[in-house]
DNA sequence: TTATATGCAAAAGCTTTGCATGGGT
DNA sequence: ACCCATGCAAAGCTTTTGCATATAA
């Protein structure tokens, strides 16, 4: 994990959630401190429930839908139709390799398929607000798997 | 509606699904009509359903299932965490803005935007399986609008 | 004290599965 | 006649919602 993002990520999420008529109660701390944490890359409410047994499901979802509506949190469904969550950071930006062997995602960042993407919307004549890539495939071998 | 494709997607399906040990019933000719006729793009089970009044709707989720396996037909899982599928033609491949106005899906291909995709796969060591790009943003007034 | 966050339980919606029946071949 | 495809109904799962309670401010 990235500790650069994380702190960050948490001083806008204390931010955003510290107006008035907001509180902050068990589940909420808990959430907030475990995507600061693991929340970089792909988790489920399910994963997150997993880990924290004393939030509910209710708090849970409830709580990132409304990171949802703020913007600090991207969702995603990925094949399995369940919904997956990771933390908003402009300088945190990735895609997802899904690794055809494992199944797991594998992040990964690159320059020329965001000016790709860019091109693209201005040859549409799009005003771009956001946009995510998924590339599916095997690994090769590259001599360092034991 | 592209004719060129869906009949050859027709022909690919009728061979597939014509083996020994297979049937063509009411429900699956029409599913398969329906998805040549309107499935080039993002088509969900209830929107089939809809439009298939006489098939149920375990006919209609086994039948795309088993064009899944069989790779006749792409999945995707929207915003709304609803399955979608579309035929799956090589010479049908594109990618899909989702306009922010309106929430619908524009397909769109584009040539630069591939190469990019098979120059991370190959920096990354990957050999290609699969691919989507999913683009959001609200299309520029052209000045042909009303 | 007061209103918000939480948890439980029930509901909702999409999708899958079991099983008896109908219909192709 | 065989047995696959279909439809119905029930179940499964993720996610949402209603409501009473606990709790932060």
């Amino acid at each position: 994990m990235d500790h650069a993002i994380a702190d960050r990520w948490l001083t806008q999420v204390d931010e955003a959630l510290s107006g008035p008529g907001r509180r902050a109660g068990a589940a909420r701390t808990a959430v907030v401190e475990l995507l600061a944490r693991e929340g970089q890359c792909l988790l489920s409410a399910h994963e997150i429930l997993r880990r924290l047994p004393n939030a509910s499901a209710s708090s849970v979802y409830r709580l990132l839908d409304e990171l949802l509506e703020l913007g600090l949190v991207h969702r995603f469904h990925g094949d399995d139709g369940v919904a997956r969550y990771e933390i908003a950071d402009p300088d945190g930006h990735h895609h997802h390799l899904i690794d055809d062997v494992t199944g797991s995602p594998i992040p990964f960042a690159d320059h020329g398929l965001e000016l790709a993407i860019e091109a693209v919307a201005a040859r549409l004549g799009v005003r771009l607000t956001g946009h995510e890539v998924v590339i599916r495939g095997k690994r090769r071998s590259n001599g360092t798997e034991s």
